[in-house]
DNA sequence: CAATTTATTGCACTCGCTTGCAAAAAGATG
DNA sequence: CATCTTTTTGCAAGCGAGTGCAATAAATTG
């Protein structure tokens, strides 16, 4: 009726015939016990089915284990590539994820902080949304590791993961110049993120360093819904683009399904598009779609084996490079 | 240097010149505390930027507000949006998630839950992956409770949530009849898992029931690498299908893919194709694809239902219905 | 074998919070 | 104003574990 309790470290001693410490340090690596103690105890908390209390282990260690995941649209190809990866290696190294879901809006990212807060979460992981700077603040006054990924910022303290989206947004440029192509434009959504704002930003001075102007349009939230809208807009220009760069794989599916089915425009011949992130989808040949790689395995790795280093290291702030990824969106290649 | 230790509620009370248990009764719902009291501790608090414990909260409560979200292949977008969804919907009600990546390996799931009952979480939610026995009884021992989504089981205790493949199964086959199709398959991966069966046996007795014969394909992981290699395998078939039900919309994007780009096959009109789940990729008008829709918010809404309410009812099986979700990959509809 | 060093063990305190209980304060009643 | 209720409040005992310290046991040394 009543929650059963779980067993405790008592029980096992008592079964065992030992001092409860001596469980303690049975599961505590490092600790003095020995060999034939061991071998007690742990046949105790195998019969019994004991099991470490992690709430009361951190409470004494003033170290949970908890790592905090805080993202939004945590449905979308890359977010849940990019929640995977962390996950994965989060429990490789022994620590755990804690997801907290956020909708866009920086209040909701406050609320999800404050929830880390509550757990005494070791770090937390920031996927999307910018936090509120007292609340970053109060994260890194309690000890609290802090990752941002993608996002900017120039605060000291977390540890700041991003690529080079201008670099990448001049060499997509260069590759659609190379291809032939004459009227450039750059598909993005209105979420003005960072990075998607980086990436705009690229395609833009590589455009003028070329004396060539680039056409942008922005609309909704990034989405395969927002590139068919973006699409309607720029291929309806008196002079419609034949290159389109896109913020992300998801507009660019978008624009490239209403360009073939609504323009009747064949990609590559009429229309070459690139994309940014390499979605599963980017590859399905209905697409096949030229795009940059988010590094996703290599992010993943990086704030963890940060977050895994006992002593905190100066914060400093890694970027990394996206690949181009060669398939059929665009000629030559 | 050290990590700074969190501020705790025997400091807010000093500050508020009140006990450490008027701190406690304040954040505690429902405590005796009187309204000047009340003010003073939150003024402090704020002031402090204290948080609640809920280390120390659960360990004296028993009670954790965590709940265990164990899934393999979280990137896959069926499982993503069912995550999403319960991740939301848990902090609704103010329970907090959990995520544990599991592979196709049962012994991982066990893994997953032992790590569960380390943090005492409340509850486990398996989306994937069967437990084995002796572990899922452990839980239950320990009053964690247990949901399985989309696996079947006849043990007592767990709440079982699943959905009526067959009966969907068998109106795919009847829509496809009625399309006019002659000629019937099965497309599923080899991934065995019980639903994935259901609607394999669905399909085949509705076939049987109509005195025809349904051929079945299965292949690798439940994937759009699969789909296409099952079309590969159906349509060089000498009695090629015309009509497909696919054991997942990842599969039928593979296959339609496949049966366009490489058999030049046209969809409906030369092949019509049903899918199952109704991931967003369905809707893209490069597939707009005729599929059944898992009702995935009001699958997390049962479970999370359950989990919140306060004492545990007598556990129960919960069937829904999948909703047949026209669009173009079949003739008529 | 005594003396010294080293490895193991148990005691007791601590972590931050909740809660039963009894004392104190505030309100209600006659 | 005295008496009886009803709130509030603080004390202290947990919850389940980790760990410094001193006591004990085992191993090493001369």
């Amino acid at each position: 009726m009543s929650r059963k309790v779980f067993v405790s470290a008592k029980e096992v001693a008592d079964r065992a015939g030992v001092s409860r410490s001596a469980v303690s340090r049975t599961f505590t690596p490092g600790a003095s016990v020995s060999e034939e103690t061991r071998r007690r105890v742990v046949e105790a908390a195998e019969a019994l089915g004991y099991h470490v209390n992690h709430l009361a282990r951190g409470l004494m260690r003033n170290e949970s284990g908890i790592v905090c995941l805080i993202v939004s649209e945590l449905d979308t190809p890359y977010r849940a590539r990019l929640l995977k990866a962390l996950t994965q290696q989060l429990q490789s190294v022994a620590k755990i994820a804690m997801v907290i879901n956020t909708d866009r809006s920086d209040d909701s990212v406050d609320l999800a902080l404050r929830q880390a807060i509550r757990y005494r979460a070791d770090a937390s992981i920031i996927l999307s949304g910018m936090p509120d700077k007292s609340i970053t603040d109060l994260c890194l006054k309690n000890g609290q590791r802090l990752v941002l990924i993608n996002r900017d910022e120039d605060r000291e303290g977390p540890l700041l993961i991003n690529l080079n989206d201008r670099e990448a947004a001049r060499r997509a440029f260069i590759a659609l110049q190379r291809a032939g192509c004459q009227t450039f434009a750059f598909a993005n959504s209105a979420a003005m993120t960072p990075s998607l704002m980086a990436r705009e930003e690229g395609f833009r001075e590589a455009g003028r360093a070329h004396g060539i102007e680039v056409v942008v349009e922005r609309y909704g939230p990034t989405s395969y819904r927002s590139g068919a809208i973006v699409a309607q807009r720029l291929l309806t220009r008196e002079k419609r683009p034949d290159a389109i760069f896109c913020a992300s794989d998801l507009l660019a599916c978008g624009l490239m399904d209403a360009a073939r089915h609504q323009f009747n425009l064949a990609v590559p011949s009429e229309l070459c598009v690139i994309g940014f992130d390499d979605i599963e989808q980017a590859s399905w040949s209905s697409y096949n779609l030229t795009t940059f790689a988010q590094p996703v395995e290599r992010i993943a790795a990086e704030a963890v084996a940060w977050l895994a280093q006992p002593s905190q290291t100066e914060a400093n702030s890694h970027k990394l490079e996206a690949e181009l990824i060669w398939r059929g969106s665009v000629r030559g290649g």
